[in-house]
RNA sequence: GGGGGCGUGGCCUAGCAUGGUAUGGCGCCAGUCUCGGGCACUGGAGGUCGUGGGUUCAAAUCCCAUCGCCCCCA
């Protein structure tokens, strides 16, 4: 019992919680490099799901999908100067082709910018060729050498980058500011996952933005963690990489763009904030299965069940993506925990019992609690219960946030919370005030959230004392 | 930078002080039986003991080196 399920609870051990639910849900293995992983099929059947939700709003609201190479020329990546000393830290770096040394380095994509940029120049003429949106979905590789975590922080990651190129600074505000509503929509209504919204600080933006707009969520263990970015780069790229276009007064201008991601990272973020001790809990509009079929039978009974549970299987498929487990080695017992560490959302169990009564029991993930249900009523029921769990997920998530959410007034006040979540507070603006915090508490700005509402006109910095220009979140951060 | 610990079938592990060819559990395979919360029994497969070198008649065990992982301190 003890090995096949998770072993430590989650509210005591989070860290080793973590990477036993990951490990033993099958999601990921570690793979033979520090740093990497192994996304196994039931992972990917997750990142499937998400980046088919993705990818549908990102289509309607006109972005194409297309593959840049892995390697980047050391000259072009050093192209916008700021942007690569962000990156170059982390930066792998291809040397040599065979045996022999190239001339030049070649850098393992971090990110796409610069790639994409030099592309982009060439086919972009006239403002007929804007705007122009694209979307790749491919991977990023950034050396990480200290604390690494599974989805979290790894050396590799699956993710998406868009970028567009737009005619107007207004555009690409816009479109930045689109696309981070997109990001919302997709973490609380599919992945349930309540995020603050808002700005990150000039120390924390994205090297070579003009400004970065950022989703912040918390996890269970107090700490935030970023679930996605999206970037107004202004004409900071455009002009070294001379993007430009003749506009409807035939006069060349510089473009303006965005960029933005979110990454694997998200399937981490599921997995903390809604896992138990049982393991994952995932919530049904992403979950790969999102009802379970266990038959229960006994020899005699065996054809009858099978044949109800298939029937059964036949109507929900129609509806869900729903999954039969008609393994005859295993127990039921077996299968109830097993799908309970894989997270699967509902489980109906089909017994002799219910065959004679014309019923099936329902078990929930979330709560535990089980219902028969007659055979007439099933399939309402299910979508019912699945979107009850969706929504219950959600809110007791919101709720979390909302209790760990504090308001700090003094520094002590704000110390004395910090451990704990977010703490909002004023702050003057000032890029030392928020690193000296981040010396002294481990904690910095995560957002400066949009809603600035409860910023009192005489309010004062929560270090410096000074007037503080806005509110921000600070938290220890993943 | 300093200190400590650990590498033994897929996983966990005994054995190491005092050298004699590796123990048990989980998992896996076959069969019987079971199945409403990780069934039971019987049989079976699977190991260059991290790697390289040395000592020895003989090394998982002793010595040297090396690689990897974990923890603590700066």
């Amino acid at each position: 019992m003890s090995e096949l399920g998770v072993t430590v609870s989650k509210r005591e051990e989070f860290g080793e919680w973590y990477i036993q639910v990951v490990l033993k849900s099958n999601i990921l293995d570690y793979a033979p490099v520090k740093g990497f992983i192994v996304l196994k099929p039931y992972g990917y059947a997750i990142w499937e799901r998400l980046r088919e939700i993705a990818d549908r709003r990102f289509k309607e609201t006109g972005h194409q999908n297309a593959f840049l190479p892995t390697l980047i020329p050391e000259s072009l990546l050093s192209k916008e100067a700021e942007h690569f000393e962000g990156f170059k830290p982390e930066v792998f770096w291809v040397t040599h082709a065979g045996n022999n040394q190239l001339g030049e380095r070649l850098a393992l994509r971090p990110t796409s910018e610069t790639l994409a940029y030099e592309i982009f120049a060439k086919w972009v003429r006239s403002y007929r060729d804007l705007p122009l949106k694209i979307n790749f979905w491919n991977t990023a590789l950034r050396a990480e050498i200290k604390s690494t975590k599974p989805l979290i922080r790894t050396s590799e990651f699956l993710w998406q980058e868009g970028h567009t190129v737009h005619a107007s600074r207004e555009e690409a505000e816009q479109e930045a500011m689109m696309m981070l509503s997109i990001y919302r929509e997709v973490m609380e209504e599919y992945l349930a996952i309540p995020v603050i919204a808002g700005y990150k600080s000039e120390r924390e933006k994205f090297v070579g933005a003009d400004y970065t707009l950022t989703l912040e969520a918390l996890m269970p263990d107090g700490r935030a963690l970023q679930m996605g970015t999206s970037h107004n780069l202004g004409q900071n790229f455009s002009r070294p990489f001379n993007i430009r276009f003749l506009d409807r007064d035939g006069r060349e201008q510089y473009a303006w763009q965005t960029s933005w991601g979110i990454s694997w990272r998200l399937i981490g973020a599921v997995v903390m904030v809604h896992g138990d001790d049982k393991g994952l809990v995932l919530p049904p509009r992403i979950a790969p299965i999102q009802v379970i079929i266990i038959p229960i039978f006994y020899d005699s009974d065996k054809d009858a069940v099978l044949d109800k549970c298939r029937r059964i299987y036949t109507l929900l498929r129609e509806r869900f993506r729903v999954h039969l487990d008609d393994r005859e080695e295993y127990t039921p017992g077996y299968k109830f925990n097993d799908w309970e560490l894989k997270g699967v959302p509902l489980r109906v169990e089909v017994g002799p019992r219910d065959v004679k009564q014309g019923k099936a029991v329902l078990a929930r993930r979330d709560t535990g609690s089980k219902a028969v249900v007659g055979d007439e009523g099933l399939l309402d029921m299910v979508e019912e219960v699945l979107e009850d769990i969706q929504h219950s997920l959600y809110s007791r998530a919101q709720e979390f946030l909302r209790s760990h959410t504090f308001h700090a007034d003094s520094y002590d006040e704000f110390k004395a919370h910090i451990e704990h979540g977010f703490v909002k507070a004023y702050w003057c603006g000032s890029g030392e005030c928020e690193a000296r915090m981040k010396e002294e508490t481990g904690a910095d700005i995560r957002v400066i959230p949009f809603d600035q509402e409860d910023v009192a006109k005489d309010g004062s910095c929560i270090y410096c004392g000074k007037g503080a220009k806005s509110i921000a979140y600070f938290a220890r951060a993943y």
